[in-house]
DNA sequence: TATCAACTGCGTATCTTTTACGCAAAGATA
DNA sequence: TATCTTTGCGTAAAAGATACGCAGTTGATA
């Protein structure tokens, strides 16, 4: 049984970084090709013995230098037939989160130069992948509401301020400094740890960090977290 | 530039029906190729000039005649190189829901049965089909509670306690019948209509119909839909 | 060194939502 | 008429969310 079929696969990785109450998107502007000198996401076509994973674990590797904390599917976009000019491509976006202040960028084999942008000034991007970061951008802000994936944008130890500020920014609202730090305490996922973070000024604050076990053991007792950030309902 | 790869792309569709307090899954079994005289999802390749969404719904026609209410894509499944023994394939899922009631099931072309299976009682399937089904599962699960998807597996009128059974089963919980009710009139997106439904005994029970546009009004205005079911906290 | 600005960390009163549950209303059956 | 069943409404108590006061600790400044 022979199928004919004349459609390419491709991934691409959307990273979001988060750094001075920013937050920014990795993109690259490659050296060849049809992308050349237009920015976009990492990405590349599927090789025929890796995984889908692989693929984007590979791209990163090769386009940014990144590794990622976190990682995961997000849409497939197949439904544009001429998405790109050159043949038909199906695309299965991947949505990864980093701690940026971890690396320096170094574009590598592939890419001319790998940059971070803020999200609210992305230059234009190549194919329709404008329209991907906003689906990220929008499964970031719902999934940072009852998942805690905010700690993967944070240094492994972090002052309490970051978080707050990492969720007001993120989901551009305000919020209730005091109510916030109770609720997320109340969770007990995160603990301090006995050093203290520098500040230009104010009271010292503690370091905290995020504790994946005893996360894994709150899930498992049947707790969910969430973290809703109106100020105000109707 | 030329990219070699051997990589085919095919789409399944999860269809779930609700019948009798069943949540029920529809299998085919095929006529011809490799999946021969097995159970399986509703799905095929994807040809070179239609979209995912249209290849999705040329399958659901050809080989069960059905037409969906609601349709979104699940997951993209391409992590198992060997997931199809004939060569790669990369598989995009969708997740299917319909009032089963107002079909009957005609085996079209490709296909020599098709038949709705309770989701704690599924045949054998082909391929990884288990593991998508449960994925499909999950995500009905997860979604039945913030988004008013159920209604999309009940006929356009019916009794708040066909509703409240819905609930029940597919989130295998308990529920107190009178809180359910309030909430769910609470957010004004439902309307009762001047019919009854026919009961064996107990108190006449009116019927109930969806309204999508005060819903989509519901959902401007910034509230949420919400159904939490626990009973009771720990 | 006294004061101020900036930020941290804790506590409490109030309002809203959720949960538990009582009970009358409206048929069907015998 | 007595009984069974299911619907539909109401209310009290518990839990959770929100608003906000205020002292503690630092660096900078007068």
């Amino acid at each position: 049984m022979e199928i004919q079929q004349n459609i390419k696969i491709a991934v691409d990785a959307i990273v979001f970084g988060y750094n001075d109450n920013t937050l920014n998107v990795l993109l690259i502007k490659q050296k060849f090709g049809a992308l050349k000198n237009q920015w976009a996401l990492v990405g590349g076509f599927v090789h025929d013995q890796e995984t889908l994973h692989d693929a984007v674990n590979r791209e990163l590797k090769e386009e940014s230098g990144i590794k990622v904390n976190y990682l995961e599917q997000l849409y497939t976009f197949g439904d544009d037939i001429d998405r790109d000019p050159r043949f038909r491509v199906v695309s299965v976006a991947y949505f990864a989160l980093v701690n940026s202040t971890k690396f320096t960028l170094k574009a590598d084999t592939d890419a001319e130069d790998a940059q971070w942008f803020p999200i609210n000034n992305l230059p234009p991007v190549a194919f329709d992948h404008a329209q991907i970061i906003t689906l990220a951008y929008q499964r970031l802000q719902s999934k940072l509401t009852y998942k805690p994936i905010g700690f993967d944008l944070l240094p492994r130890e972090f002052l309490f301020s970051e978080l707050e500020n990492l969720y007001c920014t993120i989901l551009e609202k305000d919020i209730d400094r005091r109510n916030f730090r109770k609720k997320v305490l109340s969770f007990g996922i995160i603990e301090e740890t006995d050093k203290f973070g520098n500040k230009k000024s104010g009271r010292p604050a503690k370091l905290y960090k995020f504790n994946r076990s005893k996360y894994n053991q709150f899930i498992k007792d049947g707790f969910h977290f969430q973290i809703k950030l109106d100020k105000k309902k109707k």
